[in-house]
DNA sequence: AAGACGGGGTC
DNA sequence: GACCCAGTCTT
């Protein structure tokens, strides 16, 4: 039996059972892609289930506001992916009176819509013969057939794109997509894959040299970019016990966009806690002069790092005139407001723990 | 072609 | 705490 047989004998008995599969509607698994797109199953089933019952079709969707897509999206983060669909939905409801796309082709035209997450579409909801290519396609071909281009280069792709062409068969793309899919996250995973129960095993040139681990190849990583965020959060109470603070909205570009966070100020390398508060430029932060006096002794709380973020978090209680000045450059909330507001993941957890 | 864009996972 | 994951859009 040949490669993509044994593949869909495995498919059969081991494929996922996953809400988008069972409906079929196209609807459902565009956004069900589209939450896919650099996600973890685990991670974005929960999201898939409440993003729909807030939007069932294409048409409510189009008609929700930005802030209400981003508030469903919040905490999944890439938010470009859900003012991307939000867009496209109302493109399909403006130029096609909310009749969806018909070929990967036309798919392709919409915003958030590459060349993977068309031929999925297409494959899965209308069975159009053409391979997806995500990241557990490229791994499960390099391994079994030992590929040594690059995943990350425009001839690697190419190549690994008419080779999963060729192994296709006619007729079945959705279930061999599926298939594919399945099988990398779960059989023939990043790491720790599963050799010994494998199917594929006796026809895997890697497991043969004994380099599964060497594929898929990759050029060399880059050095990431460091980013410091020092946040505030000017507090105060009124009526007593009520807790206010001054959020912004990000419109500009960069990370978050659209989505509300504190007052901040950003530096591209390392400040200690002191400088920030004798030698920053805080009338970036206060857009006036003359707030200093107003400054009450600083709570430092916690500090968080990402990957490429990294954000300290400084409570500061203001009253009288400084807030007045404040409030010119930043819109003033309450706690029970904001959490209302979407916001990222990092923002979320500030202030959880901080008045948790 | 290279960089930006988040969050969560592992060891 | 360092490293891994990997679609689409922008530059």
């Amino acid at each position: 039996m040949d490669f993509a047989a044994v593949l869909l004998e495995w498919y059969e008995k081991n494929g996922r059972e996953l809400p988008w599969r069972k409906s079929g509607h196209p609807y459902e698994i565009w956004l069900s892609e589209v939450i896919l797109q650099q996600t973890r199953m685990e991670q974005g089933l929960d999201y898939f289930e409440r993003f729909l019952e807030a939007f069932p079709t294409v048409e409510a969707l189009a008609a929700a506001s930005q802030e209400q897509v981003l508030r469903q999206w919040q905490g999944l983060g890439y938010y470009s992916r859900a003012r991307n669909l939000h867009k496209s939905a109302q493109q399909v409801v403006s130029e096609r009176g909310g009749r969806l796309p018909g070929s990967s082709k036309e798919w392709l035209r919409l915003k958030g819509v590459g060349s993977y997450t068309a031929a999925a579409i297409a494959s899965m909801a209308f069975n159009e013969d053409l391979p997806a290519l995500d990241g557990n396609v490229y791994r499960v071909l390099a391994r079994v057939f030992a590929i040594e281009h690059s995943i990350d280069s425009a001839a690697g792709k190419r190549h690994f794109e008419e080779l999963a062409t060729n192994l296709l068969p006619r007729g079945r793309a959705g279930a061999f997509n599926q298939a594919m899919m399945d099988f990398g996250s779960l059989v023939c995973r990043p790491v720790h894959p599963l050799c010994v129960q494998c199917m594929i095993q006796p026809m895997c040139e890697a497991f043969a040299r004994d380099r599964v681990h060497d594929y898929p190849r990759r050029k060399g990583k880059k050095q990431p970019v460091d980013r410091y965020f020092y946040y505030f959060l000017f507090y105060w109470e009124e009526p007593p016990g009520a807790k206010q603070f001054f959020v912004q909205e990000r419109d500009k570009k960069g990370i978050w966009q659209h989505m509300f966070d504190l007052p901040l100020m950003e530096s591209s390398v390392k400040i200690s806690d002191e400088t920030v508060f004798t030698h920053a430029d805080w009338r970036f932060v206060f857009g006036l002069e003359g707030w200093r006096q107003e400054q009450q002794p600083v709570d430092l709380k916690h500090l968080l790092t990402h990957r490429r973020i990294h954000a300290r978090f400084y409570p500061v209680r203001v009253s009288g005139q400084a807030r007045r000045a404040l409030h010119q450059r930043y819109q003033q909330t309450s706690r029970e407001d904001f959490h209302e507001l979407p916001k990222s993941r990092l923002l979320e957890r500030f202030i959880s723990r901080l008045w948790s």
